[in-house]
Parts: C-alpha cells; structure tokens; sequence
DNA sequence: GGCCAGGTGTGTT
DNA sequence: AACACACATGGC
C-alpha cells in the first residue's frame, strides 16, 4: 500500500471520472459532495482517489492510494494527466458565448489518459446504451473474465479490465450474457484482431490522425464516433471529436439554430471550429448538456 | 408499453 | 450523400 500526494490547481476529480470518458469509478459516498474517494481499477491497479481543496480557489491536493508496493507516481500522473496545462488548453478554445458556459460550468474537467485496449472495448459496448448501462456490462466484463487485483487490506475484491486475449477466450455466448445484446459479435471479433496482433493499437499513437482512424474503423463494430474515443481517450488525439448523439443536439441547436446542416457540413465544422484540442471542448461541451439535462448516471 | 440510450452495418432513393 | 431500419437490453 502507498500514498501519493499530487498538488494540482483546476482538477474537478468527480467530474473528471463521472463524466462518461472511463468507466470503472465508483464514488464511496455522495459524488457531488467534496473529498468524496473515488475508488477504480486503471491499468491494473486499484486505486484510490480523493481531491481536498485548499484554501485558495481551484487549489487542492489530488491524494492517491494504491494496493501494490510499486511506485506509480509516473504511471498516475500519466493516467491522470497531472502536468496538463489546463489554461493553455482552455485558450485553444472558440471564444464563443456557448464555448464559455460549457467552461464556466465544468471548470477543472480533464481528460484521462487510458489503455487503448479498455477504451476500445468499452466503447464498443457503449453503441446506443445509457452511461449507466455501459459501468455495468463493463463492470460484469471485468468480474468475470478479467484478473483479480491486488487490493488494500478490508477493501472487496476489484479485477482488471479483461485482455484483447480474455475477451477472445470467452467466446460471444458468454459475451452475451454480460448483457451487451447485439455488441457481442462485435467485441468477441475485435478482441481476436488485437490479440492476434493484426491490428497495434499501441502503435496508434504514432501514426497521422486520419490513418489511426482509419485502423480503428475497420474493426467491427466500430464507426467514427467509437473510434474517434478511442483516439482521444486512450491515444493522445487531442484533437478527435466524437459526434455522439448528445453532441449532435448541442451543435445543432446551438451553432446552427435552425439551419438545418447536413451530416457533412456538421462534421466538417467539428472537425475544424474547435482547434487543436477540439476533443477536449467536445467533453465540456457534452459534460455540460449532460449537467443541463439533470443529474441522473452520475 | 413506447421511447430512448456517448452507434454501426446494410440497403434504398 | 442523405435516409430508413434492424440490432439486444434496460431504465424511465
């Protein structure tokens, strides 16, 4: 068992683990309240997460225990994305009046840095599914196919999200019964691509943006909005920006106030208004509809 | 019971 | 290129 202590200004920790990027974060108490724990599995590692505001505005210390006696600093300031420059990013944004409600009203939401692996399957479970249901199947996922994990003394037992291999091993019959209906077939057949090694999703990262994309959509079950999370979530992409149906909505009724856009043009605007770090304005901006819309799949 | 959920694949105009 | 629809499952 070790504590890290990460000082950090703007880091809105439930926000940032609820709002629908990963999976596999369970508050231990009241999520809206304030130093409320965060307990999950990343990368293998259970993990403990508690954010304890300092006296200043946005300050605070981001605590994390972990079971394991290794040293994770590197690997949880990877994860976290601790030495993003929250403001510098912000500045990219469009300087426009629902850009600027969208940041007021999710201030310090960051994005992790996760396994291309999960992020993939998870969001290909994710197909036409509420939040809510996605924590669940990927939850069963991981008690039933995943390994076990080291856990803190009086802690229940938590497991990895399962492997490319795992997942492959299982079958699309036991896939099934994890409750993802017709996204079976289509984790059980990716799973094989991975683990067979025709397709590197660690190697992702290194390509063009275009050319990941085009890896990522030729698996099944995967179109450009599953594949779009995958590079922004799990392989740097700052700039991928899933169209999700949520988002659809907020640009639509926003930015095209009864204009009645085409797909095209609306994907094309996606890709180009929002700049470099396009990706990360689209979570604000689905963060805050979601928020708008009220608080249910926290 | 009907509708919708962080979509995708296929088939028609 | 723009639509329509099926595809399982579960919550409201």
């Amino acid at each position: 068992m070790a504590e890290l202590l990460f000082p950090i200004r703007e880091y809105d920790l439930a926000g940032t683990l609820a709002c629908g990027q990963a999976f596999r974060w369970e508050p231990r108490g009241n999520p809206e309240a304030p130093e409320t724990p965060w307990v999950g599995v990343a990368d293998g590692r259970w993990v403990k997460l508690t954010f304890h505001p300092g006296k200043n505005r946005g300050e605070g210390i981001l605590r994390a225990v972990t079971a394991g006696d290794e040293d994770c600093e590197l690997w949880l300031r990877h994860y976290l994305q601790i030495d993003a420059d929250l403001p510098a990013i912000l500045s990219t944004f469009p300087d426009d009046e629902p850009m600027r409600e969208a940041v007021s009203c999710c201030r310090g939401l960051r994005l992790l840095r996760q396994d291309p692996w999960e992020c993939l399957a998870s969001f290909i479970c994710s197909a036409s599914k509420q939040i809510m249901q996605i924590r669940a199947i990927v939850a069963r996922l991981s008690q039933r196919f995943g390994d076990p994990v080291k856990v803190p003394p009086g802690e229940p037992p938590a497991w990895a999200f399962p492997t490319a291999d795992q997942i492959a091993s299982a079958g699309e019959g036991r896939l099934r019964e994890c409750g993802m209906g017709f996204r079976a077939p289509n984790l059980w057949a990716t799973a094989g691509m991975v683990s067979s090694g025709r397709l590197d999703l660690d190697g992702l990262s290194a390509l063009s943006l275009a050319e990941a994309r085009e890896k990522l959509v030729a698996l099944p079950g995967v179109g450009p909005k599953i594949a779009d999370c995958v590079l922004l979530f799990g392989c740097g992409f700052h700039q991928a920006f899933p169209l999700d149906v949520w988002i659809l909505r907020v640009l639509r009724e926003i930015y095209f106030q009864r204009r009645r856009p085409t797909p095209a043009r609306l994907r094309r605007f996606a890709a180009t208004y929002f700049g470099p770090y396009g990706g990360h304005a689209q979570q604000y901006l689905f963060h805050a509809a979601r928020q708008k819309a009220g608080r249910r799949s926290a």
